[in-house]
DNA sequence: CCTAGCCGTTCAGCTTGCTGTCAGCTAAAG
DNA sequence: CTTTAGCTGACAGCAAGCTGAACGGCTAGG
């Protein structure tokens, strides 16, 4: 993990710098907010760890800049200011967490791991098929023009689909999915539906094997 | 946001509880693990608060047995314990954040912002979204006309769509965020809300898609 | 204490998109 | 070539959803 520290005292500054080297994150040290500036635009961070009182300015109105250019980089505040005023303050203005000095350099480094840990990777395993992205939870699929959307039914057969790569799914196999169990349909639903899925998502997401049913295709 | 809150000094539960309700998110108190069980076993939930000494167990068991099970929700100590020590070991454990008792109300609000925020994806409380500039943290939306205002409930079903971008938010899930635990509706009240919101942000602010849900639009 | 206004909920009538059917065409298999 | 499984455009019905209005409870201000 790559981290700016914003500290303008010496032995601070050292002291941290060195602590999260030890870790195995790669630190920067910015005495000011203008050497802060020159790193920002230079590198992208994976964290800033931020103190209040700074030579050339407040902390507190950099952090707020940063927010209001849109910036999703989280940030941590070191700082001697520890009246809970100003605790709320730099929370609201977009901290992700705000350490009193003096603190301990193990739990700055469990807090900077509980930052990390949140920022690690997407809880919502995405699939990848052919030129579609697939969120099954949150019910999102993204195509090359952006956002796809389908109906319930489309949605029930196209997961029966996902489900079982590579194998055939019978037409019973879909209507045992849809319908309730005593009832059925007289008429060709599910090949409507196939056609809509391939309409929606691209000719090739479904293959057709005659007479025994579909399979999940590549789009 | 849904919020599950084990403590078991009466006192306390009842102010913390009532401190987020009224920051608009929905509490249940289990003042044992064994009752904190139970509700996670029937209830998804946004956030955990959770104390460490309790009459049936140790919070930090409680919370190391729940990440072995691969949970994700979020997890915030609030304890006595406030030694160095245990304040490691409970980030290490996988808790998101650790405040020591006695905390001020409005700290823990903001620390449970900015936890939620950290759960999103984007610690920024500052989005633009279309024509509307929206302060997370100040629970405040401009649009091209100015301020607008929206009641609680309003802001609820908003934040629950902002936080989830490009995903799909059933109707139900939007109940679970607004109702007690046993209340439930037999109206239409969420898609009025949802029509208020178009009224006041912007027609496209929802999407719907019928038999699922609803989704962050672009007004 | 009273009242106006706000908020959450319900209701009813209108709107709209999903679903299933149909018919004619296509394409694969024998 | 014939047969038939499958495909696709079009349409109608119905239920999910939308919105205006009303109601009741609560609260703040006069």
């Amino acid at each position: 993990m790559r981290i700016l520290l914003i500290e303008d005292d010496p032995a601070l500054g050292a002291a941290v710098r060195d602590q999260i080297a030890a870790e195995g994150h790669m630190p920067d040290l910015a005495p000011t907010l203008a050497d802060a500036s020159d790193f920002l635009a230079t590198m992208p961070y994976d964290l800033i760890l931020l103190d209040l009182g700074l030579p050339d300015g407040r902390g507190i109105d950099f952090l707020r800049a940063l927010r209001a250019k849109g910036s999703a980089t989280p940030v941590m505040i070191l700082t001697a200011h520890d009246r809970i005023t100003e605790r709320i303050e730099g929370l609201n203005a977009g901290a992700d967490d705000y350490m009193v000095k003096p603190f301990d350099l193990d739990e700055l480094s469990a807090r900077i791991a509980a930052v990390a840990r949140r920022y690690a990777g997407n809880p919502n395993p995405l699939i990848t098929l052919g030129t579609l992205e697939i969120d099954l939870a949150a019910h999102a699929i993204f195509g090359p023009d952006g956002q796809i959307d389908l109906s319930q039914r489309e949605w029930i057969i196209f997961e029966a689909l996902l489900q079982r790569p590579g194998q055939i799914v019978s037409k019973s196999q879909i209507e045992d999915q849809i319908y309730a169990f005593d009832s059925e349909v007289e008429s060709n639903t599910i090949e409507v539906y196939v056609s809509r899925l391939r309409k929606k998502l691209g000719k090739d997401v479904v293959q057709t094997l005659r007479g025994l049913g579909y399979r999940l295709g590549t789009p």
